[in-house]
DNA sequence: TTGTAAGCGTTATCAT
DNA sequence: ATGATAACGCTTACAA
């Protein structure tokens, strides 16, 4: 291997001339410069990073901490995030945990023993063990998507999930329908409670009863929106709306109406979240509440770098744009 | 922060000591052993992975380089490369390259300066710089799905191509199709001769003619799906049957055939590749070929854990099991 | 502008 | 079984 030392002997001059000729040229004679560049070029020498990290005490790399990859909502928010980070000279190690709280843990723990400078968290779960917690706040760390459970400071990059909401019911209540169930994704987290507060708050503005048996709850996955919406259909009045909260759910959901012999948007209409790439390509095209991903992401890692070198822990909510897109799976209500 | 120093002071042992009691407890008293796991209890101490790995030499690192990170299959892929790492002792940087060669370079270099100790390629180009060809021959890396363009040595992992194309062909033959076209994703790999040749072969067995112009290229993409098949319908006599090379493609040329009006598979049948989740979700189900995804990941992260761990690097390629998946989308050519 | 030398935290070698 | 110490390659005061 090469290395400094052996550069600085070709040239004649010392390692920390070498160094600075590298990382600040201007400190340096031109000549001794061009010196210690040509022998680079002839050495090939490239520099350790290892060394250079455990000398900095900085790794430049940062843990995104995701539930599933192969949600393709999650992967452009990951593909934000590397973006961003590459130019701001940062890597990104990926955090894959296939909702396994222990694997989240494994993640995070990268950031206490110096295998990462920070964390980003897709999950509304806080991801350190309950003995880390006191540590834990003083760690450079930005969620996105959704909250993290619990009373933490960490800034949060998001959209206006309860007025993004309120937007969806008020479109399918302009169609006539005013039985309107809903398919959450996760369990408790503040995005499931914001949307469906908005839902529920619009509803209730226009006096219209929510039904609670209709409120489903499982999994971002096209799976549990299946089940979920099998089992509305097996009640003995289900609605004429459903609004999922993903398009992942949405895609399960209309597979399980399509199976039935029911056609949507005629006889029931169906509202997605994300807007991933496929909702345009799906039968009917989905009307969906557009996240704008990949910025949310390089926001996310933009902030990360911000609290990394330096900048206090304050808890900011940042709200990204959203649109409603009304595509064809949303139509009038069944008379 | 909390150091083995610290610990051996609080001890009163050496700093060898405390590493050894944490490394290879039988090299210790078990009373030593008791009293320095106490101290890094009470002291709250972790090891810093910096220091280790600069130690060491080692990162306990591998980068995985991927086109696209959306595309469902690749994620699944890198989901099964992340779970292997982690057993392994592994963490996975991700390297998505939105298809630029200079973001392949950037995530190859990686491994060539310390950041990383492995690589696993799932683009068939040469990640690496010209100048560093030489070198980059004693890189540990392993190659999924598509094979590395030129003459390189390294492991790949794939199914058999070839074969599976054979497989989808006989099938559309058997349901009467002769006019057979095809949409190809990567324009000059292995994956894409090999896949071609298989339908030729087969083609040629039956004395069926294969017609260039129905010979479709772009990327895996649903975009180029879409654009590809809104060609060939735009031609005077267009196949009755499309091979696509990839999901993500299948699915763009339903919607065209769909916009045109036209029924799947009464007008046209549709083969899709890779068995993605949605495949069964779609209108109608995809007939397409599995790929066993993760394992192959995960058998990408075990080969390249043994090249990382002294095997000498050569030029297998193992084949892993792939499923011909007939669902809807395929059906009786028509009269 | 350049050199010297300490320091980063761990591991490994060689004594004891 | 344990201690002392060198070594890993780079950065950075501090000196010259």
């Amino acid at each position: 291997m090469t290395t400094m030392r052996k550069i600085s002997q070709l040239v004649g001059v010392s390692t920390a001339t070498v160094s600075r000729a590298l990382k600040n040229p201007e400190m340096v004679l031109p000549e001794t410069r061009e010196k210690v560049l040509k022998a680079v070029e002839t050495l090939g020498y490239r520099p350790n990073i290892l060394a250079k990290n455990f000398s900095s005490g900085k790794t430049q790399t940062v843990v995104v901490i995701v539930t599933d990859l192969t949600n393709p909502f999650f992967s452009r928010i990951v593909q934000g995030v590397e973006e961003e980070a590459q130019k701001l000279g940062y890597s990104v190690l990926l955090g894959d945990t296939n909702d396994d709280i222990n694997r989240e843990r494994v993640y995070a723990e990268m950031v206490l023993n110096n295998k990462a400078d920070g964390l980003i968290q897709l999950d509304h779960l806080f991801p350190f063990e309950d003995k880390d917690k006191e540590i834990a706040k003083t760690v450079p760390m930005v969620s996105v998507c959704d909250a993290i459970d619990g009373d933490y400071e960490y800034p949060y990059i998001t959209i206006d999930n309860f007025a993004a909401s309120r937007d969806v019911a008020k479109h399918l209540i302009s169609l006539g329908h005013t039985k309107i169930g809903a398919i959450a994704g996760k369990d408790d987290s503040l995005v499931t409670s914001d949307r469906l507060g908005g839902l529920q708050r619009v509803l209730q503005e226009h006096n219209i009863p929510f039904n609670d048996d209709w409120f489903m709850r499982g999994g971002y996955t096209k799976q549990c929106g299946k089940e979920s919406m099998e089992a509305l259909l097996s009640m003995g009045e289900y609605p004429t709306a459903v609004y999922c909260f993903s398009d992942e759910i949405a895609i399960g959901a209309i597979k399980a109406i399509k199976d039935a012999g029911l056609r949507i948007p005629q006889d029931i209409s169906i509202v997605g979240f994300d807007n991933i790439d496929i909702c345009e390509y799906i039968d009917p095209p989905l009307t969906t509440v557009d996240q704008p991903a990949v910025e949310m992401g390089q926001r996310a890692m933009q902030i990360l770098y911000q609290l990394i070198n330096g900048d206090a822990i304050q808890h900011i909510t940042e709200f990204k744009p959203y649109t409603l897109l009304v595509r064809d799976s949303t139509g009038l209500a069944p008379k």
